[in-house]
DNA sequence: GTGAATTGTTATATAGCATTACAATCCGCG
DNA sequence: CGCGGATTGTAATGCTATATAACAATTCAC
């Protein structure tokens, strides 16, 4: 069943700004700021996925095991940022819908290894393809030394010890 | 009670990256630096505000209701980007707290107009100044120009038409 | 005036998690 | 060896934030 949106207002979960309001004192919080790129950059992940059965979360999930073939479902909920029974039902989907296996790892009677089947592969390439393009299209409002500039700022500003 | 943090491995909702984990070409994607971004806006946020009982959220909230007093819960949706029925439940959550109030509007007998309390006022002072130091460290990383360029960035990626 | 739209509200459902508990298995150390 | 503690996957449960849908009261457009 198909739900037409109302008229009025942005949809939910929109970073649309409402004209005529005042939003205070929020953008001189990084923090907010923060937060407002990476909705848009969900609201194009969206986009990019409009038809396909995939979430930001379990696409970094299935980007990650394809980069560590027989990876552990706890070391999967590390690199989430989840608990271990996040990474089951990650690992469930997965499984479910033919992307991945478990296989039974050796020297550990414990731990399962999760590999990227065949299908797998292809799914992740084709939608990494449409995610790339969407994120170019994203990043658009800014030149090229600009877009470079904010993975620098966003790189060293996360990931420096 | 207090559950104690398991010794292993970062808590859950952490962007702590996992070390010997390759992850593949996702930092190819802004998206997906702009997501660990502000999640570690989100970790900043949380050490701020550790005794309050306040989420990034309904600081939102807070701040908009202060800098348009009279709003209406369905404009104070469309700021959020939530549904009118999320916004039902933050102006609940204001009022429970003592912290705004709903006064009729003169001239239309539906809206409910949002007003802080003096009490909604200092907690907000409080909080302001609170996050506000946190994000100085949050942001620490960078020197002050290159605070300024992240911020001109995001605001150009975000809310340039 | 009358029908359509808006507002607040409630009830309900859902997704994404965390938390807890448990059995199987591994590891360290006496 | 053998034993206690840690780790792994798993299932059960619950919580939080949110959307969706329905409703009455009210306003608006024509």
């Amino acid at each position: 069943m198909r739900h037409p949106r109302k008229a009025r207002g942005p949809r939910p979960g929109s970073i649309e700004r409402v004209p005529g309001l005042s939003y205070g004192d929020l953008d001189a919080h990084l923090g907010y700021l923060l937060r407002r790129a990476q909705l848009a950059g969900f609201e194009a992940f969206e986009r990019a996925t409009e038809r396909i059965d995939i979430s930001p979360a379990r696409y970094t999930a299935l980007s990650i095991v394809a980069a560590n073939p027989g990876l552990s479902q706890s070391d999967l909920g590390a690199a989430l940022g989840t608990a271990r029974s996040g990474a089951m039902m990650v690992a469930d989907w997965l499984e479910a819908r033919g992307l991945a296996e478990r296989h039974r790892r050796e020297g550990d009677g414990r731990a399962w290894g999760l590999y990227l089947t065949q299908r797998g592969k292809s799914f992740l390439a084709d939608v990494k393809r449409r995610v790339r393009d969407r994120d170019r299209q994203f990043a658009e409002r800014l030149s090229a030394p600009e877009q470079a500039q904010l993975r620098n700022l966003l790189y060293k500003l996360v990931d420096r010890p």
